[in-house]
DNA sequence: CGTGTGTTTGACATACCTCAAAGTCTGTGG
DNA sequence: CCACAGACTTTGAGGTATGTCAAACACACG
């Protein structure tokens, strides 16, 4: 099912169209939230807060991704989403997405895929994390974010991408620190693998890219939405 | 919806009853998975293996979970699932269950209930392996653990609950080696918070650990399938 | 012109890993 | 019954990837 006649479908919620600014916060770790998104344009981060104070970004999400769902009964605390730059979704009351459901089997199904996806990406992630250098840490995240921008895989040398992210939050969703992760970046670019700079990433050399980022070519296809 | 509904509902697919011992594979990574399982008694380990050998265990399961699931078009390669005790399982082809899917909306409600909750336990894994220290990783665990298997959170002190797991498992599914998960299972030892012995943990001082692995109330409750 | 957010760099600290070796227990075959 | 192998655990010594602290720089914004 393609995103228009998502959309399309959509209309026969009460949905309302909302902008987000960069930094602004679309639902915040602590409230009841009632809605479910869609985004149209821009990207958002879904994070995670302990309670210490610190935050795991477990997801980026951009144009067609559903977000905001939460299984029925559970409360799931803690969790924000955050836009990262000029955002715009489409928001819906969630009590009315779940009988939409019932009467529209595509969605739901297509709801189902989603879910499953998200599940992939956030699992992957985890491996990464748990298991693997920052370097290989950070130049997975890279080719994550550049093939879901791009909706493709490959790419030629001092290709241009944008990423809105600082810094800061890549080291949020690889655990690492912020310093780390600046150190790494650098060692990229002097390795003449990649630059990262200003929410640019330009790719000297994507081979090595997707060596270092030991990628999975299964992994790809979920992070591309058709 | 209950278990027992829920099997009742399985019925009218054609599901195996199937066991498995300890160690054994219920799917390889590379093995093409047409089956989705429901568990009904042991525990089954999920784990991701990366390109260089590593792996990282993503989820514990035990009776009343599903697994096996997959987007549609999606491979989810490197994937596999292992038994950590004697375990038995029902099986069915996954193309059955989404032609039953469309006519069970009770039994559709269920499953994406349990992605949705599948997502909550996997992104609560990558908070404390992204973000926490060693001792509050493995504290973390065997509460998830404790939880899954006695369906409660609270327990008496020196109450003994039986995982079956190996150190090295608990190194894989917090991103340890299983030396360092040793050196932390001695230091909680010695602090007389619990002892985990032969697949036996035993609870010597339960408030402090749930202090130790940062326990908020919510994600207690994703952990018990009712 | 000051304040804040993000980046960059250096010196130093440490949590965790690696390597090495010995100990325990179980199962197996002679 | 003994010898052996294999999985898991335990401990020590030493190394290193990453974190912490500190400071300066760049840039946007009011």
């Amino acid at each position: 099912m393609k995103t228009e006649d998502e959309l399309r479908d959509l209309q026969m919620l009460q949905y309302r169209i909302r902008s987000y600014g960069p930094g602004k916060m679309v639902y915040g770790a602590h409230d009841p939230h009632a809605f479910v998104y869609n985004i149209i344009s821009g990207w958002v981060a879904i994070s995670h807060d302990l309670l210490d104070g610190q935050r795991q970004i477990s997801q980026f999400l951009t144009k067609g991704a559903i977000f905001g769902l939460r299984p029925e009964g559970l409360v799931s605390n803690g969790k924000s989403a955050m836009a990262l730059d000029e955002v715009t979704v489409c928001a819906m009351p969630a009590a009315n997405l779940s009988v939409l459901l019932n009467s529209h089997p595509q969605l739901n199904r297509r709801l189902v895929w989603m879910m499953g996806r998200e599940s992939l990406i956030t699992e992957n992630r985890l491996a990464f994390v748990g298991q693997t250098s920052a370097l290989t840490r950070i130049a997975n995240l890279l080719m994550e974010l550049t093939v879901m921008a791009t909706r493709k895989l490959a790419h030629m040398a001092d290709s241009k991408i944008r990423l809105p992210l600082t810094q800061s939050q890549i080291a949020d969703a690889t655990g690492l620190t912020a310093i780390h992760v600046n150190r790494m970046l650098r060692k990229l670019r002097e390795d003449r693998v990649l630059d990262f700079h200003d929410g640019i990433l330009t790719l000297m050399n994507p081979d090595a890219l997707k060596t270092l980022a030991q990628l999975g070519d299964e992994i790809a296809d979920a992070w591309v939405i058709d």
